[in-house]
This record gives C-alpha cells, structure tokens and sequence, in this order.
DNA sequence: CCATATTAGTTACATTTGAAACCATTTTCA
DNA sequence: TGAAAATGGTTTCAAATGTAACTAATATGG
C-alpha cells in the first residue's frame, strides 16, 4: 500500500524543499537573489572562469535557466564574461567584485545553516548519510 | 569552503529533482497527469473524503497548488467533492472511479520505482536511512 | 576540403508557479 | 450578541520555468 508521507521519493521532496527554502531566506531578501542565481554564483565562486555550460554540469541545472541566471546577474554587476580565444561560442564567466561580496556574505550563512541542521546528527551519522546519498544519487542517475 | 557539490542541501534537490522525474515519467505519458495531481491522488486514495486544507498539510504543497490540482482532477472526472454539512466552506474530496483506478495503476510503479532505488542498499542501510530523514526532516522545520 | 552534424548560448512561446487579494463562512471574545 | 479575526478555498497577476526553435561557431567524415 502507498502511503505518501512513508514514501521515499516525496520524504525527499518534502525535506529538500524545507531545506532550500530555509537556506533562500538568509539570502533571498537580503540581496535580492533567487535560488539559480545563488547556485550560478556558488559555482563561479569555486570554479572561476568556467563556462555556462559547465556552469549547468556542475550545478544539474538547464542551460536555459543558467543562461537566463548569469544575463541577471550581469546586469546587477555581479558577473562578468571574458570571451573565449579557443572557442568563439564558448565565454568564460567570473565573479565581479560585488559578485564576489555576495558570496562571501551567503556561503558562511549557508553553511552555518548546513551545519545547524546537521546538528542533530553524530559524526558517523553525518558520514553515513553522505555515503547512501551518494549511491542514491547514483543509482537514481538517468 | 562552500563546495556545492557536497553541500548536503544542494546533494538533496539534486536527489529529489532526479528521483522526482524518475518517477513522474512512468505516469506523466500515460495518464496526462502532473506531480501535484498524482501527489493529491495519493492522497485521497489513502485519505478519503479528506478536504482540500488537509491534502494541502498531509502533501506539503501549498494551498493553491492543490486547489488548482484538484479543479483539473473533477475536470478530468478523476476527483469528486461533497459539501461538509459542519463546515460549509470546507468540502470533502474523494477518487471517482476512475480516479482510483490511476490510483491503482500508478501505486505499484511508484512502489517499484522507489524499491529499484531503493534496491542499491541493504536492509539495514533503508533503516537507517529512513531514520535519518525522519530526524532531518524534523530538524528543518521552519 | 566542404557538407553535415554537433555544440555553446540565446530567444520565443506556452505553461507552471507563487504571492497577494479576494469571497464566504465560521470562530472568538468583549 | 455582534464586530473583528481566522479559516477554507478560489482568483488574479506577475514572475519563473521548460520546450522548441534559433544563431553562431566548431568538429567530423566522406
């Protein structure tokens, strides 16, 4: 019998969705900032030069929503492009330095968020946890 | 160093995400339904005569979500409702007969789907899985 | 070579979604 | 009581999103 609220699939959704909402608040109003721009600059912050479409690898977004993220985000100043000399289709992307201060202002919070829901965990459950979600991941791979 | 790749908020949409769209494309094709829909099926073929606020808090969706979803769902003849007498605002849902039957015929590929997931780890490791979230999900309430 | 296929990225259109405003009814409590 | 607040549910409007078509540049195989 299928009972939702036991069901893997949805208990993932369910947390997942608590999850980012909680994380979006500590920056969403503060600077503005939804969700895929987060992730974009996330990304460039630890891969700077990358293109947008390794931006998508790297973040299991669409090129669609990357593209319409970094367009945003150079128009707040926060992401700048430097044409490729190897590839005239591909653009390297970087953080500006405002991009740059919104990083560094969100990533701790969003650690700090990370860390305060894994609170609730040992260190050997924290482990545990990251090795079934790999082979989820994995597993669930397309 | 935020590295999203390992950030366990970003690991759990990028399960959820996967998983969710594993699933959706054993009915999606077939039955011309939604994620809400099917969530709000699941619902009422477990919950019968439920209304659409307890839906709501039982699937985790928001409330216009699952007033929009049910609305397709009596379009499609796949959802009926009856006026509560207590409380004439509130209405009871419950799966028509075809309603049920989608219930019926979805269930089991949801089920195998997430026992297909599901198959990569032990017994034991599904346990402590499932208690891990349950603590997660806990912890993350807003 | 060069015609064809592939890839990077953007644009256009339709659909979905979320927030806020909105009825109608019920509850609260002064 | 009855005025104000709360609740169930729907509608409206703007923003976010996915799909498909598109341009420009590069790679490939005959």
């Amino acid at each position: 019998m299928l009972d939702l609220e036991h069901f893997l699939p949805y208990r993932l959704s369910v947390l997942s969705n608590q999850v980012s909402a909680g994380i979006a608040e500590t920056y969403a109003e503060r600077f503005g900032i939804s969700v895929t721009e987060w992730r974009v600059i996330a990304i460039l912050g630890r891969y700077p030069g990358i293109s947008a479409t390794g931006v998508a690898e790297r973040s299991a977004m669409d090129k669609v929503a990357v593209s319409r993220a970094v367009h945003r985000l150079i128009e707040q100043g926060r992401v700048s492009r430097e044409s490729n000399a190897d590839d005239r289709r591909a653009k390297h992307l970087f953080l500006s330095e405002q991009g740059r201060e919104v990083f560094d202002a969100i990533a701790p919070a969003a650690l700090a968020y990370e860390e305060r829901l894994l609170a609730v965990l040992t260190d050997d459950e924290r482990q545990a946890l990251d090795a079934l979600l790999d082979r989820l991941i994995n597993a669930s791979h397309p």
